[in-house]
DNA sequence: GTTAGCACTCAACAGTGGAGAGTGCTAACA
DNA sequence: TGTTAGCACTCTCCACTGTTGAGTGCTAAC
C-alpha cells in the first residue's frame, strides 16, 4: 500500500500525539502542546510545517482558520492501525472486571446482561451484547408429553441445556402409546443433527407409523419448527447509552437527541450486532466507514465471541468517533476471554 | 376538605386557563393573555388581582418579578382532580390506536412490548408496560419427562398456557415407572392450586411412594419451585425514553442526563410499576408526589389493567409536570380496554 | 532543515443598552 | 364594593461591541 509510506518516522509520532492529546482533552491539539509535551526537540514552528503536511494528506482538519488540529476519520484509522500502543489493564481494573463476573450466574441470558452492563460501566460506553447463533448446535432431543385430554405439550432439547417448549392445542381423543410412538419417531429422525440443517418429516409419512391424525402430525411438527426457530433466534442487549451525554460532542441537544434515538432503534443494534458476526475477530469501525449514515460521527468496536464454529456471539462498544480506541479494544478483549471460560462453565454443570 | 372551597368559580376558571395555556406553550402565562382567551368580560387588571390571590394560596407561582404565572404541583393537582375536562379522543385516533394493535400477537410477552410502543409513541412520552402478577393463577400440571439417562426436564403448566420448564441433572439410574409415579403424586399434590400459596410436600414423604432416591426428589422439587418462581416474576417493559428530549423543561442537558438516567435505572422502573398496582383504578403522582427524590419535576399517570383479582398488571405514562393531563388520563384506560380484550382475546385460543 | 518573530484570524467572553412582556399599585369609575 | 385604566417599575432576552488569547502561516535569519 502506498499510502502507508507516505508518512515518515516523525510525521508518525507528531500524528500520534496529536490523537493521544486530543482523545485526551477534545480539544484542538496546537503546535505548541505537541512541542512541550513530547521531547522532540523541535520547535513549535516545525511541527506547524509538518501539521500543515498532514493536514494535506488528510489526516487532520482544522475547524476553523486559528484553531488548533483534530484528527479526520483518516487519522483516526492509521492510528487504529498502525500508532496505537496497546494498553495494558491496569492490575485493579482485571480484579474489578473479575470481580464483577464473580457472583456467577446460572443462566446464559443472565450472563449476556450482565457482561453487557460490566463493559459499559468499564469503558464509560455504550455497549451490545449478542447472544450467540446457535443454528450448528445439535439437538438432544424431542419430546411429545400429554398435558390434559386437550392439550399436548412439545419440547424440544438441544445441548448446552437449552430447552423450548411449545403447546399444541387439539380436539382429538388421543392415545397414551401413539404419543411415545410419534416422540419416538421423531427423535430417531432429528436428534443428532444440527439446528440449522435439520429437514422435518412429512405429515404423511408418519400417520401410519403412528397413528395419529394428519391433522395434529402437521401441528405437532409446526410446535418443532416453531421451537426451532426460538432457540436460532439470538438476543440482543443494550445497556448504558445515556453514557454518551457525558462526551462534549454530544453536548449539543439536538445532537445528542439524534444518536439516542438512532440507538433505541431496534433494528440498528440488530444490524451492528449482526455486521460484527461477519468479521472473525476485532473489528474497528471510525465514523463514516460506518453504513447507517447518522453514524458518522460514531466508531464501533466490536469482536466475536464463542468456541470454534458453533455458537458465537459478538460484543460491541459505541462511542464518538474520539474514542480510547486502545483501552476499549484491551478490554473488549479481555472480556471476551471472560465469557467464554464463563459460558463452559455454565454448560459443563448441565451437561 | 376545606380547601375545596377556598376557590370561588372564577379563580378556578381563571386557574384551570393559566394551566391549560401553560401546558401548551410552556411559557409563564400572563394576565392579558388569560383575559384576551376567555371571555370571561373581565379585564387584565383583575385578572392580575385574582392571579395574585392564587399564587398566595400557593397554587401558582412566579419564575421572576417580571414574569407570568407557572402551576405549582398544588395548582396541577387542583386541576387533575376538579377542573381537567375529559379529553374526547378523536375518531382518527382511535383508529390510530386500534389499527396499530390489530396486526395480532400470539405471545403476551409481545402484546405487552407492542403495547408499551404504541403508548408511547401515541402520547410522547416515556411509558411503562407490568406484565401480570400471576400469583392468583392456577397450576394445571406438572409433568416430569426424562430426556437422557442423565437428565429429567420438571414442566410446569400454569392456566392460559403458560409453561415453564427446567433440567434436572442427575447420576442415578432412575426407572421410568418411578417418574411417572413422581409426576402423578406431585399433580395430585399441587395442580389446581393457586401458584401463590403452594406448598411443597416434604421430600421424606415422596420416597416411599416413588421409589426415587432423595436427593432426586429434593431436586425435582427445586426445580419446580423454580419454575413456579419463574411464572410469578413479572417482566417490565419500557419504551420511548428519548421522548423526553422534546421537551423543554428538559432543554438543559444536565437535567435532561439526570432524568434519563433515572429511567435507565431497573430499581426505578420495577418500583414505579409496583407502586402502580397498589392503587386500584387509576392514578396520578404530579412532582413531589413522588416518592423518589429526582423526579421531583416529573409526573407519572398509572392504571391496572387484567381481571378481577387475578392476573393483573400495570400502565404508566412518564413526562415533565408539565403534562397533557386529559389526553394522557384518557389514551391510558382506552388502551387498558384493549389490553383486555386482547389478552382474553389469546387467552381464550389456547384454552 | 530548523526556528524566532510577526502579522493576522477567529472563537469566546463579558459588558452594554434597548425592546418587550409582565407586574403591582393607585386612583377613578359604576 | 368590585372593576379597570394607567403608570412606574422590574427583569429577561437579544443583538451588538470590544477585548483577550490561542493558534496559524509566512518570512527571514541561523
Amino acid at each position: 500500500m502506498a499510502w502507508e509510506n507516505e508518512l515518515n518516522d516523525r510525521k508518525k509520532t507528531i500524528l500520534k500525539s496529536i490523537i493521544d492529546v486530543y482523545i485526551q482533552s477534545a480539544q484542538p491539539v496546537g503546535s505548541r502542546t505537541i512541542a512541550r509535551r513530547h521531547d522532540l526537540g523541535l520547535g513549535s514552528a516545525t511541527i506547524r510545517n509538518e501539521m500543515a503536511d498532514l493536514e494535506e494528506l488528510g489526516y487532520i482538519t482544522q475547524p476553523h482558520t486559528s484553531a488548533g488540529r483534530v484528527p479526520s476519520d483518516k487519522g483516526y484509522r492509521f492510528y487504529v492501525d498502525h500508532l496505537m500502543q496497546a494498553h495494558q489493564l491496569a492490575n485493579d481494573e482485571i480484579m474489578r472486571l473479575k470481580q464483577a463476573m464473580e457472583d456467577s450466574v446460572e443462566e446464559l441470558n443472565q450472563l449476556f446482561k450482565r457482561v453487557c452492563s460490566i463493559v459499559s460501566s468499564f469503558t464509560g460506553y455504550p455497549t451490545i451484547v449478542m447472544s450467540p447463533q446457535l443454528s450448528e448446535a445439535l439437538i438432544k432431543s424431542v419430546q411429545v408429553v400429554a398435558i390434559d385430554e386437550k392439550h399436548l405439550l412439545v419440547v424440544l432439547v438441544v445441548e448446552g441445556g437449552i430447552v423450548r417448549n411449545r403447546l399444541v392445542k387439539h380436539d382429538e381423543t388421543v392415545k397414551e402409546e401413539n404419543i411415545v410412538r410419534m416422540t419416538n419417531v421423531l427423535n430417531s429422525m432429528i436428534s443428532g443433527m444440527k439446528l440449522g440443517s435439520v429437514s422435518m418429516p412429512m405429515a404423511l409419512e408418519l400417520m401410519t407409523v403412528t397413528g395419529l391424525s394428519g391433522a395434529l402430525i402437521v401441528q405437532i411438527l409446526d410446535a418443532v419448527k416453531e421451537c426451532i426457530r426460538r432457540v436460532e433466534s439470538t438476543d440482543v442487549y443494550l445497556d448504558g447509552i445515556t453514557n454518551l451525554l457525558n462526551y462534549p460532542e454530544f453536548s449539543d441537544l439536538i445532537k445528542a437527541r439524534e444518536v439516542l434515538e438512532l440507538l433505541n432503534e431496534e433494528d440498528v443494534i440488530n444490524s451492528l450486532a449482526r455486521s460484527a458476526m461477519r468479521k472473525p475477530s476485532i473489528e474497528v469501525r471510525i465514523g463514516s466507514e460506518n453504513e447507517i449514515g447518522p453514524m458518522k460521527e460514531l466508531s464501533v468496536v466490536t469482536t466475536v465471541y464463542g468456541h470454534k464454529g458453533r455458537s458465537t456471539g459478538a460484543i460491541g462498544i459505541i462511542g464518538p468517533t474520539r474514542m480510547t480506541y486502545s483501552k476499549v479494544v484491551s478490554s473488549i478483549l479481555y472480556m471476551k476471554d471472560l465469557i467464554n471460560r464463563e459460558i463452559l462453565r455454565i454448560l459443563n454443570e448441565r451437561e
